[in-house]
RNA sequence: GGGAGCAUAGCUCAGUUGGUUUAGAGCAUCUGCCUUACAAGCAGAGGGUCCGCGGUUCGAACCCGUGUGCUCCCA
């Protein structure tokens, strides 16, 4: 066969996967070995994925993998969200956009119809984005988050926590999205600080009412007679909805206002003084105004002093009927305008800078409206104290657990009432029935509201949908079907899953609630471990957005590199829950390290062509590198073994890379490298290939498709790689592998003498060891020669010609050639270690000769400081009597 | 304002109960190589006040305190 000079990843790619399909190897049904679950966290129906799903899809496969290859039944349950808030926002988008459609003239299943068309596009796009890059999910169990069973068990669980007194129906201040005209939960909005202005604005005092101040006490106004106060306010265009103004009761400039009534501006309505300790003398000019629509202090002063609350906002942010001016002006036109006719009136004092928190809607960025509305709210008290105890307990682990569990930890013990119902059309329609007297009636179904409601009474359903989170919370339990058809074989068997990946910006909207939902639904855990990736994020740190254009395309990528490469670039630098620099080097370091792949393949392959039966002894050359890689081979795999298990995915990928390109290629098959024109033994080619099997197998849960092609390639098949049971790692000699330490440091040592003296490769040269132990150059002298072209090597000879004189660990190497030698540049090479080895003799010398050390020290530590003491001074030996030869 | 995390080579990061060296890797850089697997390669090298200061200890990149800077969460 006609192998490619590069690899090229499209073809193997595409071949692989649908071979592993045919052979159902990604399918899982319960059987009687032990499971291994994931279940991925859905991604949103809303567009495409982003870097930040391929960085947690490849962490996922590699895990699945690593299981399915270690014996476990693994299964990866696919799925997506529909994303109630921010798929709605875009269907809207769209319908106006493309369609010229208004949401409002649609009926309610009109404009279903139409989601559910996104719904089918969208999904379609993540899905073979999430197969393109090699994700080995159970296609045969795909949920969504809508789908006919997914919706009867969100239903359900909310009639049940109603009919358990934790759903609750209320008017509380909540957060108001005018965009999409929706509530919102308290964490779906995203606070900025933001300049904004502090406008001062007069309010004048009931004409009856005017009083005489103190003039020290007033820094403001140094009338006679207190005419009017001054309020600074954020929000001018709120006044209206004013009810009261507000000083705190120890503040003596405001003393004289008690039981009086002030002017609210431009709609001259009368409002009382009150006073109110929440007040802070020393913020604007210490005087409020009290506006209980529209602000969450406001409301609670409002409560307190059982003011009424005037709504001045419409639900799409302009003003109501109610604010009696400006009305239908969006509010920061109308903003503008009050500004405006203020100022003309005289009644605007001064304006100025101030900085500011705004809270944003998560979904469509508009500046969300606190605002008193009546919404359906889930008690978190109850819920919450599983779900904290499962953590701190250590049942659930989370990684990295320093920075995430002090975060869990402080949400569940603040933890407020959660706002679940939404003013939309696309989600789960909440099950609740009102008669015409407005009694409420909470069931699954229609006919059993109606059962409920006594009387022959008319019955509406709500018209609001459910948080996504509401349905996503499920998402363990229901993917397996264990709320619809509780006690199932599959949720049995699968739940609670292995580990959850995920971003750590939803660990409250998603973790910490499917643990809530997990110990509230199946008495147990959702999840072992929860593994956090970072954010992904471009070089220059910046977060990945449409509008910088910093977020690349994930088919372009893979198209460019290959997918394997493209996991491997974003695997190699992604410590886990550290934020991730995204940088399209690492593909390319990843493309690179496919192809270098390809070609020792190919190298292999050519020697397998012309084999010769014989047997190597261990002693010979080739004997030794076999041993050597055998034993390295072995200490790796522990080692990636002991880093997957602690989820140290980066490293282990780092390892594996290392072992690949430097101790495989880079030394090993250099070392049993046959001659030009001659051949290879037979065994030592066939250990090479079995060891490549194990490479390739280590390799795989990262790369799968080069390596799957490769173990094809070294040989006939009858089996799959995706499958290949791993076997247990075998012990390792330390010994071998220090002496293939030796071996690598001395070849390295000569390489750079000839270097720095400008010998070239071909020049051919004469070794001269100095040694205490000759023998143990026996096995590893032929390899010696060869990676140095040394034409000899020679243990007691002293060389003819002139020599470079160099020291490697204690041995003494002198290096034999025709050319002439630059003494001084050995001189100041030699003279430099000597420069090393002193100091660091030194420091151990000032360790032992400290009495409290060699009292306090534990033995082994002693005992080490003096071997290391007696092998510096061999080296200074060594190194000195080369530098008395070359005087 | 409250809390958490981080600060090690030009960049990204390792450094697992304080002692295996006077701190490692990858990338980048520099030097030399068209060596018949791979120039998407080979060989070699240089590069560090482990953020500053103070403390604990025989011994600190690691523990404690403090300052500075960055990131995130919450109000």
């Amino acid at each position: 066969m006609d192998l490619s000079k590069n690899y090229i990843p499209a073809a193997v790619e595409e071949k692989w996967y649908k071979h592993w399909l045919s052979k159902n190897y990604f399918k899982s049904v319960p059987n009687d070995r032990t499971p291994f679950t994931i279940v991925i966290p859905p991604p949103n129906v809303t567009g495409v994925l982003h870097m930040g799903h391929t960085l947690n899809e490849t962490v996922q496969d590699i895990l699945i993998r690593k299981a399915r290859m270690s014996g476990f039944n693994a299964c990866w349950v696919p799925g997506s969200d529909h994303a109630s808030i921010a798929t709605e926002a875009k269907v809207v988008d769209m319908l106006k956009r493309e369609k010229g459609i208004d949401k409002k003239d649609l009926s309610r299943e009109e404009f279903l119809k139409y989601a559910y068309e996104w719904k089918e596009k969208y999904g379609n796009i993540i899905y073979n984005q999430i197969e393109r890059l090699g994700c080995s999910v159970d296609w045969d169990r795909v949920s969504f988050t809508m789908d006919d069973y997914y919706y009867k068990a969100v239903i359900k669980v909310f009639v049940d926590l109603y009919n358990k007194g934790l759903i609750y129906r209320g008017a509380r201040m909540i957060n108001w999205d005018p965009v999409a005209k929706t509530a919102l939960s308290d964490e779906e909005v995203e606070y900025k600080d933001v300049t904004g202005k502090l406008y001062y604005i007069k309010y004048y005092l009931v004409k009856s009412e005017l009083s005489v101040v103190n003039e020290e006490n007033n820094s403001i106004y140094n009338s006679q007679l207190t005419t009017h106060i001054v309020i600074a306010t954020q929000r001018p265009e709120t006044i209206m909805g004013d009810v009261a103004v507000c000083a705190n009761p120890n503040d003596e400039r405001y003393a004289n206002l008690k039981g009086k009534k002030v002017i609210v501006p431009l709609i001259n309505k009368e409002v009382p003084v009150i006073f109110d300790d929440y007040v802070d003398k020393d913020f604007g000019t210490g005087i409020l105004k009290i506006t209980p629509a529209h602000d969450i202090n406001d409301f609670n002063i409002g409560l307190k002093h059982n003011l009424p609350v005037v709504d001045t906002l419409n639900e799409d942010g302009t003003l109501s009927k109610a604010a009696q001016i400006y009305v239908g002006e969006d509010r920061f036109v109308a903003r503008k305008k009050i500004v405006e006719e203020l100022k003309q009136k005289g009644l605007l004092v001064k304006e100025e800078e101030y900085i500011t928190r705004l809270g944003y809607s998560q979904r469509t960025n508009a500046v969300a409206e606190p605002k008193i509305s009546t919404q359906w709210f889930i008690k978190m008290r109850e819920l919450a104290r599983p779900a904290l105890q499962t953590v701190t307990s250590g049942e659930v682990k989370i990684h990295p657990g320093e920075k995430f569990n002090a975060t869990y930890k402080y949400w569940l013990e603040n933890v407020k009432d959660w706002c679940i119902s939404r003013q939309l059309w696309w989600g789960q329609q909440i099950p609740a029935w009102y008669d015409e007297d407005g009694n409420v009636f909470v069931a699954e179904t229609n006919e059993e509201a109606k059962k409920l409601a006594t009387g022959n009474k008319q019955l509406t359903r709500d018209e609001d949908v459910l948080d996504t989170w509401f349905s996503s919370w499920l998402w363990p339990i229901e993917v397996f079907k264990g709320i619809t058809e509780p006690n199932n074989k599959d949720i049995n068997y699968y739940y609670p899953t292995s580990v959850l990946v995920t971003g750590q910006d939803i660990i409250f909207f998603w973790v910490a609630r499917m643990i809530m939902a997990g110990m509230e639904y199946m008495h147990e855990k959702p999840f072992s471990d929860v593994y956090f990736t970072g954010m992904v994020r471009d070089k220059q740190g910046r977060k990945m957005s449409k509008q910088l254009g910093n977020s690349p395309d994930l088919l372009h990528l893979i198209h460019e590199y290959g997918a394997d490469a493209v996991r491997f670039g974003i695997m190699i630098s992604s410590p886990a829950g550290n934020d991730l620099l995204f940088d399209e080097n690492s593909l390319e370091q990843g493309k690179y390290f496919n192809n270098k792949l390809w070609n020792a393949m190919k190298l292999v392959k050519m020697w397998g062509e012309k084999l010769e039966v014989t047997s190597y002894q261990l002693q010979d050359t080739s004997g030794f590198a076999v041993n050597w890689f055998e034993n390295r081979l072995n200490e790796v795999r522990t080692t990636v073994d002991n880093l997957m298990n602690q989820f140290q995915l980066s490293e282990a990928l780092k390892i594996i890379y290392s072992l690949i390109w430097d101790d495989f290629c880079s030394w090993y098959l250099e070392w049993i490298k046959p001659p030009f024109e001659e051949k290879i033994s037979e065994n030592i080619y066939s250990k090479t290939i079995s060891f490549f099997d194990e490479l390739v197998q280590l390799l795989h849960p990262f790369m799968p498709f080069i390596t799957e092609e490769i173990y094809h390639l070294l040989k006939e098949r009858n089996d799959d790689l995706i499958v290949k049971q791993f076997s247990k790692a075998k012990e390792f000699n330390s010994e071998i592998l220090q002496q293939g330490n030796t071996l690598k440091e001395i070849i390295t040592a000569i390489r750079d003498a000839r270097h720095k003296h400008n010998i070239r490769q071909k020049e051919i040269i004469k070794l001269h060891i100095e040694t205490a132990d000759e023998k143990q150059y026996e096995p590893i002298k032929n390899i010696l020669a060869r990676q140095t072209n040394a034409g000899s090597i020679s243990f007691s000879t002293t060389p003819a010609n002139s020599f470079i004189s160099i020291v490697s660990g204690k041995e003494k190497i002198l290096i034999e050639t025709n050319i002439e030698i630059d003494t001084a540049a050995q001189k100041e090479k030699l003279l430099k270690d000597l420069n090393y080895l002193k100091g660091f003799l030194n420091s151990i010398d000032k360790k032992l000769s400290n009495d409290r050390f060699v009292q306090n020290a534990r033995a082994e530590v002693i005992e080490l400081e003096r071997k290391k003491k007696l092998d510096a001074e061999s080296k200074i030996h060594a190194i000195e009597q080369s530098l008395s030869s070359l005087e």
